[in-house]
This record gives structure tokens, sequence and C-alpha cells, in this order.
DNA sequence: CTAAAGCCTGGAGTATACTCCAGGGTCAAT
DNA sequence: ATTGACCCTGGAGTATACTCCAGGCTTTAG
């Protein structure tokens, strides 16, 4: 595959593609006239680095798996604590993200006269009825 | 509060705090000699950025939640929308990362000969077994 | 053969989110 | 009254992740 074929697979742009060749994210053979030369599987690569990356990964943690992915020959043992490792990382973002939820229903049921957003404007205290998101009450988020 | 103590208090620096101020993120009140006076529950919002932030969300997209956050007031149907649309984008990357979490383990169990990143290097099939992680076998994340 | 479309490199430019001065006031304690 | 720890502004600099040329080969279709 050339790199317009994978660009469009992916939706990436060429110039993406050449930089993440630049950052050590993807190798690619060379034809004989120096055009990049990609196998399929770049795109299933790609696409991970993708997901990773609107996750909130940087490219710099994403290239710290690339050894995890890319040598299954290295020892189990590193392997399984690499991964242990990474997959405990995304299970705190998940964490996380349930926070955020909670926090965000949070402040919509309870804080929202003290916001320090608006100082010294707002006493106006509103019906936590008011909030219920179709037909959920937010507070159980 | 003055910015130092906030400062310390989130763990965030009194240029980022600044910073904030600057692209209308947090507002802060004035003392008479012109330093910056925080409500104690600006503290709160702060962390509530930094972890949204660590979570993905630019400061762009936090500060599109602001209005949903600060005014209470604003009728009920928006708000409703807004914090509806929030949680599913919320709900999004929790699943992404759950994909991710998948993707992660399905790469390792299956498709470790045909790394992109290695071309021409390795066939040396490895044993699924070696990769099982902690007792739980990866194939099931 | 030539024109369009596609590829190459190197380097400059952009957006986001800080981070770090320089130069200068403020305040609490000695 | 001066020292040190704060605070202020404006502006320059940094890291990440692209994005967009300029100038120049290669390939494909008419």
């Amino acid at each position: 595959m050339q790199i317009g074929e994978i660009a469009s697979a992916t939706g990436l742009s060429r110039d993406t593609l050449r930089f993440y060749e630049k950052r050590g994210l993807l190798r690619a053979r060379r034809s004989a006239n120096g055009y990049r030369d990609y196998p399929p599987e770049a795109v299933n690569w790609l696409r991970y680095i993708k997901l990773a990356q609107t996750l909130g990964f940087t490219l710099g943690e994403i290239e710290a798996d690339l050894p995890l992915l890319a040598e299954p020959a290295s020892s189990a043992p590193q392997l399984r604590a690499a991964l242990a490792r990474k997959l405990e990382d995304i299970d705190q973002r998940i964490e996380g993200l349930h926070a955020l939820r909670g926090e965000l229903a949070r402040r919509l049921a309870e804080d929202m006269q003290a916001c320090p957003l608006q100082p010294g404007q707002a006493d106006s205290h509103a019906n936590l009825n008011d909030y219920s998101l179709q037909g959920v009450n937010i507070t159980n988020l």
C-alpha cells in the first residue's frame, strides 16, 4: 500500500503518516522509486494509535507501548508487566470518567449557587427536579 | 484566597491560574491592592478542570461546559440537553477505552507476527499462554 | 510526449497549553 | 527601613501534534 491509500483507509493525512514515521511510531518499506510501502496491517496499528490518541494518550505514551506490541519475542514476564500497567492505566481513566460524570451531576445538583465563575451574582436556588436528565435523576449518576 | 494558596490547594501553578483567567475559564475578584481573590469554591472547579483535562478533554471543550455549570438559571431543557451531550461524550470515551483494552489484548493474542513496525522480521509464533495476564486470559478482556 | 496526479524531502507555520522571565509594586516582620 | 516572600503585567519561549508549502522526481492516461 502506498501512502495515499493508507491515508484514506485510516482517515489520517499523508503528512501525519510521514510525521509518525519521523517520530518512530510507524515504519515503512520503500519501493524501488523511493515511495513508502505499507503492509495492510499498518491500518490496524494506525487505528489503534488514533483511538488511543483521541482518548487522551499522547504519542509518547503510545510509543511506549510500541515494544509491547512490536516484539512478541520479548520475555513473557516483561510483557505481562507492561500489559498490566497499560490496562491499569486504562482502568484508571475509566474510573476518572465515571468520577467526572458524577462530578458533573453533583455540581448541577448541589453546587450551583456557589459557582466561582460569576462571583457575587447568584443566590437563586434552582429546583433539583429541574435538572433530571430524561427521566434519570442526575444525583444517581 | 489568593493565587498562591489556591495554587498549592489544587497543584496548579500560579502561571496556569493566570492563563486560565486569560482564557476565560476562571474569574477572580481583585483585592484593593490588585491581587486576585478566589472564592474557596474555585478549588472544586479547578479540580474538575484538571480531571477533565487529564482525561483528554481540551480546555476548549471544558470551556463549552462553562455556561452549563455557571448558569443554573438557564432554561431547564437547554441545560438538560447540554448535560445529556456531555454524558454521552463521557460514555463514548468509556466505551472507547474498553475497546482499547480489547484491541490491546487482541493484538497481543492474534496479530503479533504481522506487525507493521518491523517489516520482514518476525514469523516466530508466540504461544498464547505466554500472554495471560496475572491469571486472566487476555482474550477475555 | 505531456499533463495530471501522486510521491519525495526539508523546513516553516499553527494551535494548544503551558512555563518562564523582566521589571516592578505590596506586605509582614525584623 | 529594608529584606524576603508575595503579587502584578506583558511578552517570549517550549513541547506536542500536526499542517502547509516549495521545489522536484515518478507514474499513469490520453
